[in-house]
DNA sequence: GAGCACTGC
């Protein structure tokens, strides 16, 4: 019997038949092999060509003038002179002969030595000098925008100029540059994304890739494409940068390139360990397990089975004799130390030992995360000594804390008064607080790995490398001579790793394999091989393996239409696919506003003491959607509304929200438009009605984040009064207390979808939406029949849904035309899902409207 | 019964 729904349905696709077939989908794709797209990037090259040589000349001896008549006037000799004591410019003569006569040089220079602000001026000085300024393009890479941004307009103001002049930045969506610039500074990225259209780098003359000692995955990425490139554009020159004096990977992986170093100019920073510590503050270390019959180290090491190496090696050491100048306090508390807990009493003690007995100056304590930063907040407060709020500005710093934007941060306190900061890694490169005289190091961090066995990206507290011990240390020697405690024993430090494990080994690979296709880089396989530390073939195989599922790669490894489009998109490719379904299916806005969330950051700040408020506003935006996605989506709908109001400060401040983070994501949105523009998916002139049907059509947008986010699907099985979550790779998953999902026992829809799956404490999904079987079966993975061929299975027989043969039978129909409309507009991105599918995509509407289906 | 390192196109 045909319910009531199988006949609307029917009718809808019935009504779509006739027009759909008489355009069926051609077998030619209208884009081309290796076409590459334009996107609406700004171009890195100079805006203006100069077309003849004389005009050229004419330019070059300008620029030589103005720089001498620079030199000579009174605002720059202050700064010529500030400049002459930096210990780059002793290397100026050596560093230019060394570049003229190498492609590729490797420097080292510890913090403020000057080699970022100094090298490139050289060389741009060098250039204008010998009557080349016309000719020359000096690229220099940084991996943060920030400094991107600030290391240009230092340069400029060097050079007694305006930034955009010859010294220009360009960072995602946002440039200073004109055509007079010589010299530019962009992030890592955005050379990357240049490097698909111009993969010559057309005249740059010469590129310096900053920071590459904190072995970030572009900056590995672009490394080997550097390697490749070199021998085919014999007049680039190459200079790389790092922080550190082992130069020797890199210039080994450059063919023993010549190495320069330029010594560091910090103040000296006394340091002391665990040991030391214990003696200054007189504080005893609890055992964990006090409370336990036989305290021996013995009995510990059978309860702590998953101990670390580092704590697990000090396990064995024999205290008495190896501290045996130590009181025997000291030793009792390193016989109870256990590497695998923060004891946030000790770091108490040493904040209140250096506000009692040290002189003036900053405090920044390095902690893992936001529990420790509130816990020790928590603690400080109600210390009766630094809980004194006259004496003391006690201060978190963390990436989702409300005061990261805060000027009090960078301040100097009134007189009187000492700041204490409490900051995750954040401040160990990203954010510099000056005036810190005082650091105390808990030793570890939050870092993320890959496990490449379970496909299962990872958050773990962990030891940190000798150069991030080195690192935080010397943000106590900025202004004067600091002192760094060390919360862990020396013999935990000589253990540690010189050097963290680069990120390319401890990330999916999905987005960068797509991009090394996308830049005709051979297989993926072989050309990761090249790296200076190749990754797992796992961990590719598994990448490669998740876009041959989401259809951007074919069987042979090649881009398909759909993958070529994701190219184009910087964007991870599941985000990347869902926002084109969304231009597709007629959800743009919510598409571009949940692509732009998911591909920047949370814009919901997590306030200290207000936590329960913040997860309330949180759950009113998303209604009863049961959707992490839809809150994101209606708390940027808030705001937008809020601002036209101007209502915004109090709108973000009722709803705990961040207003950089929305205002890069509307920034974000745009670029987004762009793109989709270029490649012809949207076409502006239509405006927003034209895209956005079902944009308030939550159970549509819902079927378009299935789309995108497969296969990342979690079933919900109802036991007792609650539910349980399982995947198919790791089985059962917990739904992140920070989700609108967290607490509800009961679910309407029989499936989750996610962006993020996260082993923390627990294996979490971060941010979900709750789906019906009718948007998986219309929208997630190929439908295969099962054996018996009553039902349908999909993510490898993992799910299985059974109906009547009618109702399989309908859906099936109806799968093959949205899978056509879908293939169509990928392969000719112009065509108007209007003009004939329309019936099509109402039908599927109509179906996602209606919940069932039996399990 | 609990939890949210950090960058970037």
């Amino acid at each position: 019997m045909t319910t009531d729904i199988e006949r609307r349905v029917g009718n809808l696709l019935d009504d779509s038949q006739g027009k759909g077939r008489e355009h069926r989908v051609s077998s030619t794709a209208s884009v081309e092999d290796g076409k590459q797209f334009p996107t609406s990037v700004n171009n890195i090259k100079p805006t203006s060509k100069l077309e003849s040589d004389s005009a050229k000349e004419k330019l070059s001896a300008e620029l030589k003038q103005k720089q001498e008549a620079m030199k000579g006037s009174d605002g720059l000799k202050a700064m010529l002179a500030f400049r002459e004591q930096l210990p780059a410019f002793n290397v100026k003569s050596g560093f230019i002969k060394a570049m003229t006569e190498n492609q590729v040089l490797v420097v080292s220079g510890e913090t403020g030595c000057g080699k970022t602000t100094q090298l490139p001026q050289f060389i741009l000085e060098e250039e204008i000098s010998k009557l080349r300024g016309a000719d020359c393009r000096i690229i220099c890479t940084q991996p943060r925008r920030i400094s991107a941004i600030s290391v240009a307009a230092r340069i400029s103001s060097e050079r007694g100029e305006n930034l955009g002049e010859t010294v220009g930045y360009q960072i995602r969506l946002e440039a200073k540059q004109s055509a007079q610039t010589r010299l530019l500074f962009c992030t890592t990225g955005v050379l990357l994304r240049q490097l698909v259209q111009d993969p010559q780098l057309t005249g740059v003359s010469h590129l310096l890739v900053d920071e590459i000692h904190e072995r970030g995955m572009n900056e590995d990425f672009l490394l080997i494409i550097l390697r490749n490139l070199l021998p085919q554009r014999p007049d680039l020159r190459l200079i790389l940068m790092s922080a550190t004096i082992n130069a020797d990977l890199f210039s080994k992986y450059f063919g023993n390139a010549p190495t320069l170093h330029i010594p560091g100019k910090t103040f000296a920073v006394a340091e002391f360990f665990l040991e030391d510590v214990l003696e200054k503050t007189r504080y005893n270390i609890k055992s964990e397990f006090e409370n336990f019959e036989g305290n021996s180290r013995r009995r510990r090491r059978q309860q702590e089975s998953k101990k670390d190496p580092l704590s697990e090696l000090f396990e064995d050491v024999d205290i008495d004799s190896q501290y045996r100048g130590y009181s025997s306090s000291t030793r009792k508390s390193l016989e109870a130390w256990s590497g695998t807990q923060l004891d946030l009493s000790l770091v108490e003690s040493t904040i209140e030992y250096i506000c009692r007995h040290e002189g003036n100056g900053a405090i920044l304590v390095f902690l893992t995360g936001w529990d420790d930063i509130s816990k020790l907040l928590d603690k400080v407060k109600a210390n009766n000594y630094l809980g004194d709020s006259g004496k003391f500005l006690v201060l978190p710093l963390h990436g989702s804390m409300p005061t990261i934007n805060q000027r009090e941060i960078f301040d100097r306190p009134p007189p009187g008064k000492r700041k204490i900061v409490l900051a995750t890694n954040i401040a160990e490169s990203s954010i510099t607080v000056d005036d810190v005289v005082y650091v105390i190091d808990c030793g570890k961090a939050k870092e993320t790995s890959y496990d490449a066995l379970n496909k299962l990206a990872c958050l773990l507290p962990s030891w940190i490398s000798k150069a991030s011990a080195h690192q935080r240390r010397g943000r106590a020697g900025r202004v004067q001579p600091g002192v760094c405690y060390r919360l862990y024993p020396k013999i935990i430090h000589d253990a540690m790793l010189q050097y963290q494990l680069p990120e390319i080994l401890r990330t999916p690979l999905q987005e960068l394999c797509l991009h090394i296709k996308s830049l005709q880089l051979g297989t993926v396989g072989s050309f990761l091989a090249q790296a200076l530390q190749p990754p797992d073939p796992l961990a590719v195989q598994n990448a490669i393996e998740l876009l041959k599922t989401i259809g951007a790669l074919d069987d042979m490894e090649e881009l398909t239409p759909l993958g070529r489009h994701l190219c184009t998109l910087p964007l991870d490719p599941n985000i990347g696919k869902m926002l084109l379904m969304g231009s597709i299916f007629q959800c743009l806005n919510p598409a571009l506003t949940i692509a732009a969330a998911l591909a920047h950051r949370d814009p919901f700040i997590l306030p200290i003491n207000r936590k329960e408020e913040a997860n309330d506003a949180k759950k009113s935006f998303a209604g009863d959607s049961c959707s992490d996605h839809v809150a994101l989506l209606k708390a940027f709908e808030g705001w937008k509304d809020a601002k036209r109001n101007g209502a915004e400060r109090s709108f973000c401040w009722d709803n705990f929200l961040s207003p950089v983070t929305l205002q890069m994501m509307d920034d974000m949105r745009m670029q987004f438009l762009d793109l989709l523009s270029d490649i012809g998916f949207v076409n502006k002139s239509r405006g927003p009605s034209a895209y956005n049907q079902y944009s308030q059509d939550l159970e549509m947008v819902c079927a378009v984040l299935c789309a995108g986010l497969y296969p990342n699907v979690v079933q919900c099985k109802r036991r007792g009064k609650r539910t349980a979550f399982y995947t198919k790779e790791v089985g059962k998953v917990d739904i992140h207390p920070g989700s609108v999902n967290a607490g509800v026992h009961i679910f309407p829809l029989p499936y989750m979808v996610y962006s993020e799956k996260v082993k923390t404490t627990s294996i979490y999904i971060r941010d979900s939406t709750n789906i019906s079987d009718y948007a998986l079966l219309l929208f997630g993975g190929n439908l295969v029949p099962t054996n018996t061929g009553d039902g349908i299975e999909m993510l490898g027989g993992y799910l299985h849904f059974s109906a009547s043969k009618s109702v399989l039978d309908l859906i099936k129909k109806l799968r093959g035309e949205l899978d056509k409309l879908f293939n169509r507009k990928i392969e000719e991105p112009g065509f108007d899902i209007n003009t004939e599918g329309k019936g099509v995509v109402a039908a599927a509407v109509e179906l996602l409207h209606s919940q069932v289906v039996h399990h």
